[in-house]
DNA sequence: TGCGACGCTAAGCAAGCGCTTAGTAGCGAG
DNA sequence: CTCGCTACTAAGCGCTTGCTTAGCGTCGCA
């Protein structure tokens, strides 16, 4: 939206996504968010106009990094399995460093007013066509074992998207770790005959 | 909890699992769930302490439907591949026809009190114990080509559990079709030689 | 020096919230 | 017939909610 939002602005964006991830929309109160901010109640709506727009700011940008991280993998590398690995390890890695945006972005949709939603759920549909692609491309040229291109998206996305859930930056693991067993996990979906 | 809830009992959890599976616990009100059961506001009260009393019985009740499934089908199998193919089928059956519950299950723990989150975590706990079980016995003999059994469990669940958050019962995919999908995935995932 | 624009706060409004209170209809037991 | 219990409702209490209003200090610019 504001391609180059103020000091201020970043802060109430950051305080209201991790208020958001952490109590979800409902659970968290502008007044909540105007205090993570370092604001008065009223400060909210010198920037935004509702507690919702503010959501769908946060949401917008979160989906649209991750379309770029996407992109970015797929074309940088050349055989659907190489591209495979490379965008399951960046959506992954996304969804453990940033997973309290990741939270907002996957579990906060139904907070949306419906103009917003149907913005976001055309974001989420290209994400996932471009997953989709690949795994086809992959499949048409037997480089993958997959006999169920659709059914297989959703199994990858959903053991990637699951990560925002479980993922606990106190744990041991590595985000990086996580991202590359992630990948390795996706490629044994998808049967890539070099997927070890 | 209560072993023989009377009718209002149930019609009054089940108003309340789809108002907080579809809007969420902070998204419902306890006026939404009362007029859902056919009751007035106060009614509510009558068999339920709280609000997140009402939380927490959907919540026990349904961990412990998953526990048990999961048991049942470990039990009747005999090889970790049998046992995974059988636990994942029926986990994600569970997810699938049931996955207003399984949102709420899954996506509400947040909202749970104190001493009541206590108690679900140790069912989750016991969850994942049951399945990381299956996958280090057939990492031990060899039927599974599994490294990270801790990064592959966490993979698997994943892949389960978010299927409550894309299913959707209008779309044409069966239940059966998804959990049977899901079993394949699992045992590619884990390395299983027969895992085709 | 004057002045409007901007970023912010103190105070508060109407509506909605979880939950309580007081009272009632219906029913089985004595 | 009456008693006491259970399941329920109408009304409402105190508080919190998202958001608004009125006003204040501080800038850049004439």
């Amino acid at each position: 939206m504001d391609p180059s939002p103020s000091a201020a602005q970043r802060r109430l964006l950051d305080a209201a996504r991790d208020a958001f991830g952490a109590k979800g929309f409902h659970g968290t109160t502008t007044r909540d968010i105007a205090a993570a901010a370092g604001m008065s109640p009223a400060a909210v709506y010198v920037h935004h106009r509702t507690k919702e727009s503010l959501l769908f700011a946060i949401s917008l940008g979160g989906h649209e990094a991750s379309l770029r991280a996407l992109r970015e993998a797929a074309a940088a590398a050349d055989t659907p399995t190489e591209q495979l690995g490379a965008m399951i390890r960046t959506f992954v890695l996304g969804h453990t460093t940033d997973h309290t945006l990741a939270r907002v972005v996957n579990y906060e949709l139904a907070a949306l007013a419906p103009e917003h939603r149907a913005t976001i759920d055309a974001l989420r549909h290209d994400i996932q066509q471009l997953i989709r692609g690949v795994l086809a491309d992959g499949a048409a040229t037997d480089e993958f074992d997959c006999a169920d291109v659709g059914m297989t998206t959703n199994a990858i996305m959903g053991m990637c998207i699951d990560v925002a859930r479980w993922y606990d930056e106190r744990d041991a693991w590595a985000p990086e770790r996580i991202a590359d067993h992630s990948a390795r996990m996706a490629l044994r979906m998808a049967g890539a005959s070099s997927g070890r």
